[in-house]
DNA sequence: CATTACCTGCAA
DNA sequence: TTGCAGGTAATG
């Protein structure tokens, strides 16, 4: 999402947004209708991009901001307003330089908010893990209080120990800290800690530096894929050897998704 | 904690 | 045809 907001950021910050259409008034979660959706985004200006965790948040002069939630297949896009239209297109957000915004959402996931300044949505979750303020010794009064919560399910929470980790980077995050994914929060010493706190930062400093992950569906906005596949080290390399001591890696479920880490390396 | 729900597309 | 996919909310 950093990656997104960063490539979104010129196209977007100084427009103004013309009109709204869709197909599937089913993505707007606030407010209650598509017709206060578009009425109140009508002839605002843009004023910033940023981001809160996951969410997208392009601020307006007004102080409201368009809130966006990508979840797994959502992608935004600017482009001619006159070119073609792909079918998953489910928003279409009308600039006043004949660009249009796009959201594209194949599997119907993502969701588009339309708020005030004071809003909610943002209320329950964790720290960001690349602010000055994620220091280890936050880290360690986090991870006490989720107990014997097992570390993968845990990282992947928002309202967890941080923000920001799929399920590409918790694996990704715990192999770098040499911990396996079913360890108990409450369970690591001080050197522990300070090594998972690390490997967090890493990796998605790193992630970012490559331009995201694309697996699958991930693209930035300028339709080009990230890069950050071609340095995982576990994910989606079940029964390769492991990087550091060759042993296979191994996939097992956990919490419903896949987590793959190395049974030798991991403690 | 696990399960289910929300969707579509694709590979096994 | 089934199961799986980068996410999260609701429910048990």
């Amino acid at each position: 999402m950093e990656t997104v907001v960063r490539a979104l950021r010129k196209p977007l910050v100084g427009r103004t947004i013309k009109s709204f259409t869709t197909d599937w008034e089913k993505a707007i979660k606030a407010p209650a209708s598509l017709d206060e959706f578009a009425s109140g985004l009508r002839n605002q200006r843009v004023k910033s991009v940023s981001r809160r965790a996951k969410w997208i948040v392009i601020g307006m002069e007004s102080a409201w901001s368009l809130i966006v939630h990508l979840r797994m297949s959502g992608h935004l896009f600017v482009t001619p307003a006159d070119s073609d239209v792909d079918k998953h297109t489910h928003g279409r957000f009308r600039l006043d330089d004949g660009n249009e915004l796009r959201f594209k959402d194949t599997r119907k996931f993502g969701t588009l908010h339309w708020l005030p300044l004071g809003h909610s949505l943002f209320d329950a979750l964790a720290p960001e893990p690349l602010d000055r303020a994620f220091t280890p010794a936050v880290l360690k009064e986090r991870l006490a209080r989720f107990r014997s919560a097992m570390l993968k399910p845990l990282l992947l929470k928002q309202d967890g120990v941080c923000v920001g980790l799929g399920n590409i980077y918790a694996d990704e995050v715990l192999f770098e800290a040499k911990l396996r994914p079913e360890r108990a929060a409450d369970s690591l010493d001080d050197a522990q800690i300070k090594a998972l706190h690390g490997a967090i930062r890493n990796v998605l400093q790193l992630a970012i530096e490559r331009e995201g992950t694309s697996f699958s569906t991930y693209l930035l906005p300028s339709g080009e894929k990230g890069q950050m596949q071609e340095f995982v080290k576990v994910f989606q390399r079940t029964d390769e050897p492991c990087t550091e001591c060759e042993a296979p890696i191994k996939r097992i479920k956990m919490a419903q998704r896949s987590t793959h880490f190395c049974d030798d390396c991991q403690e």
